[in-house]
DNA sequence: ACTGCAATGGTACAAAATGTACTATACAGA
DNA sequence: TCTGTATAGTACATTTTGTACCATTGCAGT
């Protein structure tokens, strides 16, 4: 058994990815590599191919690294508008901000062809989303919407929403833009028409 | 003056592009490269080269290629309901069925660093919100829909969503889907409440 | 059919990137 | 201090990438 990791190995690690990380977000994908990152950090080659012999996996852990610690904390409890609220700048936040925003397209893109940003996505898009159910779930609970309230197709209206405009438009995520969207969505899961059975 | 083009140049750069939109498929953009497009279809490094000096440049051909002629078909006139329905069943089969669902995440994450991709996507994205925008108008000229509908948050709503359950959660686009979907947005659109003006 | 022009194919070669092997050094932990 | 391991550095083999050149082929106009 092992004690505890020699702590060069996550020095390097660390060093390595924060770089390669800096380059993705400056130069794309293509620039991503072990001799780029021996340029910027001075860890020699030899030690990043140590670390990643494969460019593949190297650029998956750069993803990762990009995903950061993903600690959601909790949403308040008050009403579903300010919960929702609360989740939307978070996730405005996420995509304007960290490095999250500039590489999402890459490991979205990367999915097609490799599994494991597959899952990565799979993962982070799961938590994200059970996240925000819960907070409906919550306001169905104390009766602020309906029992039959479209839950699913609220959360995929309020996250893909913003996902396609910063990623695939380019448009801008800001205060008004967030005000808008949110008073869309809630006068929706208020109003709660039957959506769903009242068909023609 | 030229008079007419070489038809040679023509059916290089066609079987070229062919070549490297199937690899770009099946592998990757990091597979579409001149030595594998030479593999593939025999056309010599030095013409393909010639054709493509930049590497770039090959894989933004290759995205347009991808893209291919975009003529939409302007949409019946019938019911909002009806014609909501023919954009998005014409949607849902460009990304299931045509290259588009397959390369559309690549060219959105070149966008990042690539101007050109950047623009090609908003010509696009540009011509089917355009499109849809005029069924949404229609309708409100023939009083369907209330003259305050909110147009845009409702074109976002239809075309984010499938994009992103298909490029992000890599869900299926399925008639069931479509059929929710439809109903979701047109109940939105029919019963049209003040959504921007009811505000707390 | 003949001819001039341009595109292609093929080769050779230069340059750069990629990947591997090996050694000496520096550092962490006991 | 001592041992084991990570790193730096070097050298080298291999692959990839990019360029130059020339012979050949095919197109267009006469």
């Amino acid at each position: 058994m092992k004690k505890t990791e020699d702590p060069r190995i996550a020095a390097t690690r660390s060093a390595a990815l924060d770089a390669a990380l800096d380059i993705l977000q400056k130069e794309g994908v293509f620039a991503v590599t072990h001799a780029a990152v021996n340029k910027a950090t001075g860890i020699s080659r030899s030690t990043l191919y140590r670390h990643w012999p494969e460019t593949r996996r190297f650029l998956i852990d750069t993803f990762k690294h990009a995903s950061g610690p993903t600690k959601l904390e909790p949403a308040a409890n008050g009403p579903l508008r300010a919960d929702l609220k609360w989740h939307l700048v978070h996730l405005v936040n996420a995509l304007n901000e960290s490095p999250w925003g500039k590489v999402a397209a890459q490991i979205i893109a990367a999915a097609a062809t490799d599994k494991e940003a597959q899952l990565l996505i799979n993962e982070l898009m799961g938590e994200r989303f059970a996240f925000v159910e819960n907070t409906f779930i919550a306001a169905q609970a104390r009766n602020e919407i309906a029992s039959d309230a479209p839950i699913r197709q609220l959360i995929e209206l309020m996250i893909s929403v913003p996902y396609f405009r910063k990623l695939i438009l380019g448009a801008p995520l800001d205060e008004d833009w967030i005000e808008s969207h949110i008073e869309f969505i809630c006068s929706l899961a208020e109003n709660s028409p039957d959506y769903l059975h009242e068909q023609s």
